[in-house]
RNA sequence: GCGAUCGUAGCUCAGUUGGUUAGAGCGCCGGUUUGUGGUACCGGAGGUCGGGGGUUCGAGACCCCUCGAUCGCCCCA
């Protein structure tokens, strides 16, 4: 390997061959899926203010100091890669007027940036798809969202996934389980896990999803948050979950799942693998394949007005590790130079295959003996040979005899 | 930021307790089978064994450092 030749960054990857198929697919299959749920497509640019990302994330967390590629510009100012496509989309939202068109369901997919370590379906550069319902206060927004990840996935073929539903309640639920929680965990603060302790200052609904045994100990008997649960809250999660019956979508209640923002509101998602599911070994420890939830107090934390929201995104790497492998797609035909006095006439007919809408490649290099050797090897469809015999130029089609007269006759 | 494992041809890997000019398969290039064909055979190109230092008469193998990869922890918007 050339020694002087520059590395590519660390966590960025190279996305070819059966590997670049499968992530096309995964794109296409939302694509289409995504017109079917009447998602409107948008795009918005890769970078921002950083502001964007650090007042709708929160200042304080290790996600805005550590996590976030910032830089100045020559003007001065601090722009930061996209870690998320939520923010950026709220900003959009805010900044160009699309109140006017709430409830607005909109759809996007592309390149994120976070400075991680990178592990098993995580990168610094990766790529996700991603839904929004902006200005849908309704919990049948959220059914909307959720039907279509599941039919999304479904689309995909990836199987042994499950739905794993929890409600982080209104703000005051949220804030009084929270309350709760810190009580109870602070009284055995001491026989938490030295991460668990210091959650406990800074993120104490973490806690619930440790991996560390000393903590799940105590977590089946931490305060749930139904007991915090507003009459209105337990209804929208009561409707969302009989929408979720409805639709058809299969859930499972977990009520560990949090999120730490605290511009979440009500309903919290993920689709998880099954344990000892292909699915679960495939992704190792990162395992959630799509997530997301409603984000009704986000558009005020960017000096909107308040405008409910709710939203998923989903790995586009992770799940084309799931999706089966689909090859690369063979040629419909491959035109077969044996002595090259026939180049332009096997130019011609490439342009004449490809005009038709066949794909055809062209193999006139190397050996004039092993062209057509190499091109039964490649599995093409059909085969078009142009040679020289005895002085006269010659012509062999190798195909199904059902392609052969559309091939004469296109070559004619 | 922390930890574990691993770096030998383009790819997948061998390389015995340290011992001559570092190997195989696949791929690539060329040639035979005077050719209608995914075959077989022959030949060829391609490696400062990730990099640097050390131990030794001698290092791809052992030690240290460094870089990189992989997987996990933290974090997970």
């Amino acid at each position: 390997m050339p020694q002087n030749t520059p590395k590519a960054i660390r966590g960025t990857q190279d996305i070819f061959g059966p590997e670049a198929e499968a992530f096309a697919f995964v794109v296409e299959t939302f694509e289409r899926v995504r017109r079917l749920y009447r998602f409107r497509r948008a795009e918005m640019p890769v970078f921002e203010k950083t502001e964007v990302f650090s007042r709708a994330i929160g200042e304080t967390t290790d996600v805005v100091s550590k996590e976030m590629y910032s830089f100045e510009d020559r003007g001065g100012d601090s722009l930061t890669l996209r870690p998320e496509f939520t923010a950026g989309i709220a900003r959009a939202f805010l900044t160009n007027g699309w109140q006017q068109h709430a409830p607005l369901k909109l759809a996007t997919h592309g390149p994120l940036f976070r400075y991680e370590r990178p592990q098993k379906g995580r990168y610094r550069q990766f790529h996700q798809i991603d839904a929004e319902i902006i200005g849908a206060a309704e919990p049948q927004a959220d059914v909307e969202l959720l039907a279509m990840a599941d039919q999304l996935l479904k689309e995909l073929g990836i199987e042994g996934v499950t739905l794993h539903l929890n409600t982080l309640g209104d703000a005051d639920s949220r804030e009084n389980w929270r309350a709760a929680l810190i009580e109870y965990f602070g009284g055995v603060k001491g026989d938490l896990s030295e991460d668990s302790q210091d959650r406990l200052e800074k993120n104490p609904l973490r806690i619930l999803d440790s991996k560390d045994r000393r903590d799940q100990q105590f977590v089946a008997d931490a305060p749930k948050i139904d007991d915090f649960l507003t009459d209105e809250a337990l209804g929208f999660f009561d409707s969302v979950t009989s929408g979720l019956d409805a639709a058809g979508v299969n859930w499972k209640r977990a009520e560990s799942l949090v999120r730490g923002l605290d511009y979440y509101r009500h309903t919290a998602f993920e689709f998880i693998p099954d344990e000892g599911s292909a699915a679960a070994d495939t992704l190792g420890a990162q395992s959630t394949v799509l997530g997301g939830g409603r984000y009704d107090g986000l558009m005020e934390s960017l000096g909107g007005p308040a405008t409910p929201a709710v939203g998923w995104a989903a790995g586009i790497e992770r799940l084309a590790m799931l999706v089966e492998d689909r090859g690369e797609p063979l040629a419909d035909v491959i035109v077969v130079v044996e002595d090259d006095a026939r180049m332009s006439d096997a130019i011609s007919a490439l342009g004449k295959l490809r005009g038709s809408g066949m794909s055809a490649d062209l193999f006139a290099a190397g050996s004039t003996r092993k062209r057509f050797d190499k091109a039964v090897k490649s599995g093409a469809r059909s085969i078009v040979a142009f040679d020289v015999r005895d002085g006269e130029p010659t012509h062999r089609i190798k195909a199904d005899e059902s392609d052969t007269p559309r091939l004469e006759a296109l070559l004619r």
